[in-house]
DNA sequence: TACTCATGTCTGTACATATTGACATATTCG
DNA sequence: CGAATATGTCAATATGTACAGACATGAGTA
């Protein structure tokens, strides 16, 4: 998974909400999510919508005229890789099976 | 924590090269972590290393002319929190005593 | 076909930020 | 004290992006 979109992606509060809000039930239809939030509307929802589906970090079901995203759970691997290289030792249980020999985090990354 | 603060710090890729390369060592001074970056100088370092601190990202220690950083080890309960917040259940075994309590990642936060 | 509904996309604007060079600060050493 | 070293800060520039309004698309329905 590309790390820095998905951290990226992660660094708007707005798309934070609007993920913890999926997450809150299995899908949800977009207009679903608009009614939930007052200070953006329905093109600043489908703006975050966007990111966080290029991103991984959601995935999206149509149907109809709707269209129903839920949380690309293999998406968290990524964030947890990234805490397993930084923390180590400090993150007490972290498993979901990590392949921490990943070089994303590497010191390599120096010359991105 | 503020979650605004750390996300928005992770979300350059630098910075997270950076926090990696802190991680290496118990800490490492600024020229130690200059040295290391081809694509970015002396002073963009400082600026990163600036957010970094300020968002309780890493610690500084002062010995001398140098500064020592280290990676701020209860920084990652806030991204943590946030992701068992969202992903629940997909995380087998994330434990670090997250205080999943806290309302910081629940639905309330639309109306940031 | 015509109409409605749910959602995405485009464009423009306002604001944030990454980076650098020049300058400032603080510490050590002779 | 004066010079050198390590690092932070400021100003300016360039690039990225969040948001809204107008328009487009695609599915359902009469």
């Amino acid at each position: 998974m590309d790390s820095d979109a998905i951290f990226s992606a992660l660094s708007d509060p707005n798309r934070r909400a609007i993920m913890a809000l999926i997450g809150e039930k299995e899908e949800m239809a977009v207009g679903e999510i608009v009614e939930r939030f007052d200070t953006i509307g329905r093109t600043g929802i489908s703006s975050h919508l966007r990111v966080l589906r290029l991103s991984g970090l959601v995935t999206e079901r149509r149907e109809g005229n709707f269209r129903y995203y839920s949380i690309a759970t293999q998406s968290a691997d990524t964030v947890v890789a990234f805490l397993s290289t930084v923390y180590k030792d400090s993150l007490s249980g972290l498993s979901v099976s990590v392949d921490t020999s990943s070089t994303e985090f590497a010191a390599d990354e120096r010359t991105a």
